[in-house]
DNA sequence: GGGTACCTGAAA
DNA sequence: TTTCAGGTACCC
C-alpha cells in the first residue's frame, strides 16, 4: 500500500488521536513481530507521531498520564521522559486503523498488534506480514538514509548531487530510498509521466532542464496525493477505513491499453527490474533501443 | 546493479 | 494453475 502520501495521510489522522494520550496495553499477536519492541509499552504515553521516509514513528514517554499536554511546538522529547522510537513500516498491505469504542464492529482481518486507549484502540492488520516494527532508543537511528523530497530544503541541485553519473535508468533510481525516500512504484511511474521523461532513460544523463521538471513533477505529484489522501488499490485504507481519493487521478499507473489523458494514445506497461512500470509512448522521447 | 525471497490472497 | 501486488533485505 504506502508509498509517502498514504503514510503521511495515515500519520495525519493518528497524530491528534494519539498524541499525549497513555496506552493502556500493547499487544502483539503475529509472531513476525514478536521481539521486535524489547519493553512493555502499557502504561506509556505518545508524546509525538510523525513520518520518517515512509515510516510511521511513535515517540513513547515514560509519563503516559493524560492532561500532560506539551505546549505547541515544544515537543515532550525535549525533556527526559521519552523511552524511545517505535517505528512501523506498513511495507505492502499494512494498515493502521482506527475505532473509538462505540464504532459498530467492522470486517478489518486479522489484527497483527493492538494498542489500546481509553478512548479507542488501534489495530495494525497486514495481508502479507511484510510490515515491520523497529524500536529505536535514538532518535538519529531512526533517520532514513534518503532525503525527504517534501522537505523545502530540497532543490534542484540537490537532485542533481544526488543523480550525479548514476547510468541505472531514471525510474528504478527514483525508487532508492538510499538518495530519495518515500517514492515507490506508483508515484514513480506518475513523477515520470507528469515531467514527460521516460522511465528509460539514464538517471545521470538528464540534462538541466529535464532535472528541472523532474524535481517539481516529485513535488507536485506527492502533494496532489497528499491532498486526495493517496491511492487505494485494493488495501490502503486510512487509519478510519477509508480509501484514498487519488486513483481517480492517476496519469498512467495500472491503466495499461487505457487512453493516455494528455493525447490519448494507449498506455504501455513493461517491465522494469521485475516491476511493473507505466508511460505514455508518444508523451515521452524513448533513449534509442528501448522497446 | 539485477534476481530472488519473504507472505498471502485476488484475479486471470 | 499461474501471475500479480503499493517494499525492501540479501545474494552474487
Amino acid at each position: 500500500m504506502p508509498e509517502l502520501p498514504e503514510v503521511e495521510t495515515v500519520v495525519r489522522q493518528l497524530a491528534p488521536l494519539l498524541v499525549d494520550r497513555r496506552i493502556r496495553r500493547f499487544e502483539i499477536r503475529d509472531r513476525l513481530l514478536l521481539g521486535s519492541v524489547p519493553l512493555s509499552l502499557d502504561g506509556t504515553g505518545i508524546s509525538a507521531v510523525f513520518r520518517e521516509g515512509k515510516q510511521i514513528v511513535f515517540e513513547i514517554a515514560a509519563d503516559g498520564s493524560p492532561g500532560r499536554r506539551a505546549a505547541a511546538g515544544n515537543p515532550v522529547s525535549k525533556n527526559q521522559s521519552v523511552l524511545g522510537w517505535l517505528a512501523i513500516h506498513l511495507r505492502m498491505t499494512g494498515r493502521l486503523l482506527w475505532s473509538f469504542p462505540n464504532d459498530s464492529a467492522q470486517s478489518r482481518g486479522k489484527t497483527r498488534a493492538e494498542f489500546a486507549f481509553e478512548h479507542g484502540r488501534l489495530c495494525f492488520v497486514d495481508t502479507r506480514r511484510f510490515g515491520t516494527f523497529a524500536w529505536h532508543e535514538e532518535r538519529s537511528s531512526l533517520r532514513s538514509a534518503g532525503v525527504d523530497p517534501l522537505r523545502a530544503s530540497f532543490r534542484i541541485r540537490n537532485l542533481r548531487e544526488l543523480i550525479g553519473s548514476s547510468t541505472q535508468e531514471i525510474k528504478p533510481w527514483l525508487m532508492r530510498q538510499d538518495k530519495i525516500c518515500g517514492i515507490g512504484n506508483i508515484y514513480a511511474s506518475e513523477i515520470l509521466a507528469e515531467a514527460g521523461l521516460s522511465p528509460f532513460l539514464r538517471a545521470g544523463s538528464l540534462d538541466r532542464k529535464q532535472l528541472t521538471r523532474l524535481h517539481k513533477s516529485i513535488r507536485k505529484v506527492l502533494r496532489d496525493a497528499i491532498k486526495h489522501c493517496g491511492t487505494t488499490f485494493s488495501d490502503f485504507q486510512d487509519a478510519r477505513g477509508v480509501k484514498g481519493k487519488y486513483q481517480d487521478y492517476l496519469r498512467v499507473y495500472d491503466r495499461e491499453n487505457m487512453p493516455c489523458r494528455a493525447c490519448g494514445h494507449g498506455i504501455t506497461r513493461s517491465l522494469q527490474g521485475g516491476r511493473s512500470t507505466y508511460f505514455c509512448e508518444q508523451c515521452t522521447t524513448l533513449p534509442p533501443g528501448n522497446p
